[in-house]
RNA sequence: CGGGGUGUGGCGCAGCUUGGUAGCGCGCUUCGUUCGGGACGAAGAGGCCGCAGGUUCAAAUCCUGUCACCCCGACCA
C-alpha cells in the first residue's frame, strides 16, 4: 500500500533483446499480471519466522505469550517492540481498516514527525505538565526535543500556517504513526507500551455546532472501525479532564485484563469510574432528628470498631449502625498547576474509600498528593484518627477547605471524629452541626450503586481503552493562536476535537479475544494470511501439488502461507500453523495418494477431505466466507 | 514511587547452601534413518556465569557496591 515497490524490486524482469542484463530504463516485462500488488506468497522456508516451544517467562497475558511465541514480535526494550514479517502484515490489516474508515468520513492523512521541538508544547505548558510521561532528549547544541506523545500542537499549528479563512472549514486530519509515552510501568506487550502506533485525529470547526458535528462523524467512523474489526466495545462517558473541552467518551474493550473500570447498567448507562456521578439521596427535614453529641470511644481504631460500639451504645430500632453511617474525613494535599500547595479534606461514607482517581478527575487540572507529616504538624486543630467535621472547612480553626461526597445532603446524621483524642461525635447532622465547602465526587463506585439516570444498579467491569474522542474545544487554538477570519470578517477562535485509536492496543486486544490452548486464532481479513497450506510427507508429489495450489490461490488473489520446509515433521507444521493462527489450514499430505486434502477451519478444529481437484476453489469460498 | 523476584549459550532452566577447569532440555549445524501431531541415532557449533571491586592458591558459588530486567501495586491516555 505503500508502493515502494517491493514487486519490482524482486520481481521478473527478462533480458534485454541483446541478452544483457536489463538497465535501468529497460522496459520490464512481467510474467503474470500482477492483478494483486502486494500479494507474496509466503514460504517457511524462507519467512523471517522462528517460533518458541514454551511460552516466554515474562510475558502473562495470553496476547503478550502468544505473539511472542508465534513469532510476531519480540522485546526490543522494556515496552518497546520489534515488528516481525508476521506481526507487521496483522498491523498492516489492522491499520487498513482504520485508514479507510477515516478517508470514508472525510478526514486526510497527514504524517508528523514523532520527533518535535520542545517551544510548541512549551506555549501549551504540556512540556512541563506532561511530567515524566515524555521522552526528552537534546541534540547536539542542547536544544531541548521530545517523542511526541501525542500531537495536537503540531496539528493546531499545521492548521494556522495554511488556513486562515471560515471558508476552509471544517477540516479533520489525522495521522497514523508511532507515539512514545515513558509509562512508569510498561506491560503486557504491546497492550500497554513505551512505544505504541496510534491513530490521531483532530477536527476544526469554526463554531460549536460545527465541533459537535465532527465529534459526531468521528463517533460513527469508530464504531464503523470496531465494528469491522470485530472487537466488542463499550461506548463509556468520561472525564474531559484537565484538558479541558466538553464532551468526552472512551470506546472500551470488555475484557478481565483491562486496565479501565468502568461501570454499567440494565437500562443501559455506561461512564469510566471517573465520570460515575452520585445519585443523591433526599435532604431530611431537621426536626425530630437527635442532637449532636459527643462521647468517649476508646478502643475504636477502626470504623468497624466503632460501628460496634454505636451499635451497643445505642442499638437502632429500624436497623444496625453500618459503616455507612459513620463519616470519614480523609486528607490530601491538591498541587495547583501553578505549582501551589492547598491542603483539602474529603468527607465520605465510612463504608468507602476515596479514589484518588475519581478525586483528582473531578479536581483537574489540580494533582493529588499525599498529606504528610509536615502537613499535620501545620494544622494543629487536626487530631490524626479523629478528624471531625468541627475542624474542618474554610471557617474552621483549620481553615482546609472541607469537600465532601454527594451522599452527603442536608439532614443526614453521621458518626464522626469529635477532633479529640479518643472521642467521637454522634448524630452529626448535616446543614444543622457542620456545613461542608461543597461537594466533591471522590468516594470510590461500588457495585450494585443506582446508576445516575435511574437506569439501575451499576456492575464493574474491566475493559481496555482503545479509542477515546474528546470535543478539545478552543484550547489549544487559543493557547496557539489558531483563528480564522469569519463571514463579519472578524477574528474567530477555531474550536477542535482530537480523536484517538490505539492501534497496536487494537490489535492486542484482538489477539486476546482470539485464541485458544494451542495459538492465535485470528479473524479472517485481519490473519497474516488468507490460507496456511501445509505440506506433509516426503514424497515429491506432494510439495508439487501443494505449490501448485499455492500458486493458484495466490494468482486468485488469496492470501497463503506455505508451509514447504523440507524434513521438517508433520507434528511441527501442524503446531506452527495452529500457533501462527491463519483461519483457514489446508493439509496437503498422505490423503494425496486418493486424491483428496484437508480442509481445517482452525476456529472450530473441524476437517474435512476435499478432492484435490476442489480445493482452489474450496479454499477460496472459504476465506471469502 | 512502594512491595516481591530474577540475572548462567537464541529460549526455558539446574549448579550457589558446603569455592576446585560450566551442565540439562529445546532450538541451531552435519550425516543417516523417519515423515499425519512439537521423531530417532551419531557427531558438532555456541557461554567475558549482568557489571565493578574485595576475600582466597582458586569465585558462577562467599562479601560489598552497582546496573538491568520481570511481576504485583501506585501512577498514566
Amino acid at each position: 500500500m505503500h508502493g515502494l515497490g517491493a514487486n519490482e524490486a524482486t520481481g521478473d524482469r527478462v533480458a534485454g533483446p541483446s541478452g544483457r542484463e536489463p538497465t535501468r530504463g529497460t522496459p520490464v516485462k512481467r510474467n503474470r499480471p500482477r492483478r494483486y500488488p502486494g500479494l507474496v506468497l509466503m514460504r517457511m522456508s524462507t519467512l523471517f519466522l522462528r517460533t518458541l516451544r514454551e511460552d516466554p517467562v515474562e510475558a502473562e497475558v495470553a496476547s503478550h505469550r502468544l505473539l511472542v511465541r508465534a513469532g510476531y514480535i519480540r522485546r526490543a526494550a522494556p515496552g518497546i517492540y520489534t515488528w516481525l514479517p508476521l506481526g507487521l502484515k496483522v498491523l498492516r490489516k489492522v491499520e487498513a481498516v482504520v485508514r479507510e474508515e477515516m478517508d470514508a468520513m472525510g478526514a486526510q492523512e497527514v504524517h508528523f514527525p514523532a520527533l518535535l521541538p520542545r517551544e510548541p508544547y512549551e506555549a501549551t505548558h504540556r512540556w512541563t505538565d506532561y511530567g515524566d510521561g515524555m521522552f526528552r532528549l537534546k541534540d547536539r547544541k542542547g536544544a531541548d526535543y521530545l517523542l511526541a506523545p501525542t500531537h495536537e500542537e503540531m496539528f493546531t499549528l499545521l492548521v494556522k500556517d495554511l488556513y486562515s479563512s471560515y471558508k476552509d472549514l471544517p477540516v479533520s486530519l489525522y495521522q497514523i504513526q508511532q507515539k512514545y509515552r515513558d509509562e512508569a510501568r510498561p506491560r503486557a506487550g504491546i497492550l500497554r507500551g513505551r512505544e505504541f502506533v496510534m491513530k490521531d485525529s483532530y477536527s476544526f470547526d469554526v463554531d460549536d455546532a460545527g465541533l459537535e458535528k465532527s465529534y459526531e462523524q468521528h463517533r460513527d467512523a469508530y464504531i464503523r472501525i470496531f465494528t469491522r474489526l470485530g472487537l466488542e466495545f463499550v461506548i463509556v462517558s468520561a472525564m474531559s479532564g484537565a484538558m479541558g473541552g466538553s464532551r468526552s467518551e472512551e470506546f472500551l474493550h470488555p475484557v478481565a485484563i483491562g486496565e479501565d473500570t468502568f461501570v454499567r447498567s440494565p437500562g443501559g448507562y455506561a461512564a469510566n469510574v471517573e465520570a460515575v456521578t452520585t445519585l443523591p439521596p433526599a435532604t431530611v427535614p431537621f426536626e425530630g432528628l437527635a442532637a449532636a453529641h459527643v462521647e468517649d470511644t476508646p478502643d475504636t481504631p477502626t470504623i468497624d470498631t466503632l460501628v460496634a460500639v454505636a451499635n451497643e451504645r445505642h442499638p437502632r430500632a429500624d436497623r444496625p449502625w453500618t459503616a455507612a453511617d459513620t463519616l470519614k474525613n480523609v486528607l490530601v494535599v491538591l498541587r495547583h498547576p501553578d505549582g501551589t500547595r492547598e491542603p483539602l479534606a474529603v468527607g465520605v461514607p465510612g463504608d468507602r474509600e476515596v479514589d484518588t482517581k475519581r478525586l483528582e478527575a473531578a479536581l483537574a487540572p489540580a494533582e493529588i498528593e499525599a498529606f504528610e507529616a509536615a502537613d499535620f504538624a501545620a494544622a494543629p486543630a487536626l487530631v490524626k484518627g479523629y478528624i471531625g467535621p468541627g475542624a474542618l472547612g474554610s471557617e474552621s480553626a483549620s481553615g482546609i477547605r472541607y469537600l465532601v461526597d454527594p451522599r452527603v445532603v442536608d439532614g443526614t446524621s453521621w458518626i464522626t471524629g469529635a477532633d479529640e483524642p479518643g472521642r467521637h461525635a454522634f448524630d452529626l447532622v448535616a446543614g444543622r452541626d457542620f456545613t461542608p465547602d461543597g461537594f466533591v465526587e471522590a468516594a470510590e463506585v461500588k457495585a450494585g450503586d443506582p446508576a445516575p439516570d435511574g437506569s439501575g444498579p451499576l456492575e464493574l467491569a474491566r475493559g481496555i481503552e482503545i479509542g477515546h474522542i474528546f470535543a478539545l474545544g478552543r484550547l489549544y487554538a487559543e493557547a496557539l493562536g489558531l483563528k480564522v477570519l469569519d463571514e463579519n470578517g472578524k477574528q474567530v477562535v477555531v474550536t477542535m476535537g482530537s480523536y484517538g485509536i490505539g492501534v497496536t492496543r487494537a490489535m492486542a486486544a484482538l489477539a486476546e479475544g482470539n485464541h485458544d490452548e494451542k495459538g492465535l486464532v485470528w479473524p479472517r481479513g485481519l490473519a497474516p494470511a488468507e490460507v496456511h497450506v501445509v505440506a506433509t510427507g516426503k514424497d515429491p508429489e506432494i510439495l508439487v501439488a501443494a505449490e501448485r495450489i499455492a500458486g493458484e490461490l495466490e494468482a486468485q488473489g488469496v492470501e497463503v502461507i506455505l508451509d514447504d520446509r523440507p524434513k521438517v515433521s508433520p507434528g511441527v507444521k501442524f503446531k506452527d500453523a495452529e500457533l501462527v493462527g491463519v483461519p483457514t489450514i489446508l493439509v496437503v499430505g498422505k490423503g494425496l495418494a486418493e486424491g483428496v486434502v484437508e480442509l481445517r477451519d482452525r476456529r472450530s478444529g473441524e476437517a474435512e477431505q476435499v478432492p484435490v481437484a476442489d480445493a482452489v476453489a474450496r479454499v477460496s469460498a472459504a476465506v471469502r466466507a
